[in-house]
DNA sequence: CAGGCTAACGCAGGATATTCGCGTTAGCCG
DNA sequence: CGGCTAACGCGAATATCCTGCGTTAGCCTG
């Protein structure tokens, strides 16, 4: 199942893991996508091509499991005040963070996992989560939210959808008019 | 139907292509995508393997190619004389054939074709073009009618966020009501 | 705190896939 | 009809991927 949760967290699977997940993206950062293949990778983390064929299956379900590392927040989304100010924010973060031709990547990397299709739903989970947070935060101000589906459909879904398949046409002003459009037509 | 833009038109490299192309639709439909690799669609397009690398420089970037000769519309939208009726007939067939397993997989080859960008942008185009078409109709017929941009952020995002993200939540149903919200919102 | 138990690993060898140089050919163009 | 060039075929070298088998790490029971 989830490779988050292996068998025994603290033993020698832990480390493996890590030490895979950090010479993926040591040889990204040095190399760019040409230098990451499973035996550089191996060799840098210590272990043996097997290893890594036996844990992920292939590169690209590997480069799925970095990447949804990545893709995954860092806390709860920042509270300015409101709802617009909050849902603002947090499209312009995401904007900045995955908008990039290296978050690009990742997005990619996240939908092209081949054996682990769950990888694709969980980092739609992220962010739903996130949306979430910020609505009930608001809603204890008392203010009216829209629900987490819209949101979605509103301002997740343009988002990746330009960064996956029109990158010239994104940027944090368009992002902060989604929020507005998605807070104004409810 | 019409072929892609090479040097020579009515050639061998035009032969090539058309081979390469339908020996990749015959393997992913015999034998799933496991079967597709690139020393058995050059053996079925009766090539060497050297030209397939040659010619596209590796198997997701000639996946790429496939799918988005797969995502070509046949011809313009269906008229169903009105636009709420032609948005509703259009987004009906975009959840259909790209709804299923193997419409997924083309979209995920669009957007996982490494060295040629411009695939995904393509991509997109095409669906931008079917709903310029379908607004200049119902333009003509005195209707009042969303921009392209708007279209694609309410309908085309939507859609193809889930069928990346969230292939769960999709439906006919979902599609004609994301064309309803973006219809009223307006 | 010993000893068993099992998932995960290393190693080695083979199968498959990718890259490259070089000679050849198809088909456009004067 | 004959030259020119992009594209192809061939074959070898390299790299990557897969699998079986023995070994080890670390949890668990007593």
């Amino acid at each position: 199942m989830s490779e988050k949760a292996v068998a025994r967290p603290g033993g020698r699977s832990a480390r493996v893991q890590q030490a895979v997940h950090r010479a993926v993206r040591e040889l990204e950062a040095e190399g760019g996508r040409g230098a990451v293949a499973v035996p550089a990778i191996a060799t840098r983390a210590g272990v043996t091509p097997s290893t890594v064929y036996r844990r992920w299956g292939d590169l690209a379900t590997l480069l799925a499991d970095v990447a949804l590392e990545r893709l995954r927040p860092d806390g709860p989304p920042a509270d300015r005040g409101g709802l617009r100010e909050d849902l603002e924010a947090w499209a312009e973060q995401f904007v900045e963070e995955l908008g990039s031709p290296a978050g690009r990547l990742y997005l990619r990397d996240a939908v092209g996992g081949a054996a682990d299709e769950g990888v694709a739903g969980r980092c739609s989970d992220y962010a739903a989560e996130q949306l979430r947070a910020i609505g009930v935060r608001a809603a204890g101000r008392g203010e009216a939210v829209p629900g987490v589906e819209a949101l979605m459909d509103a301002v997740v879904a343009p988002l990746v959808y330009r960064i996956l398949f029109r990158p010239d046409g994104l940027s944090v002003a368009y992002a902060q008019g989604l929020v507005r459009a998605a807070l104004t037509t409810d």
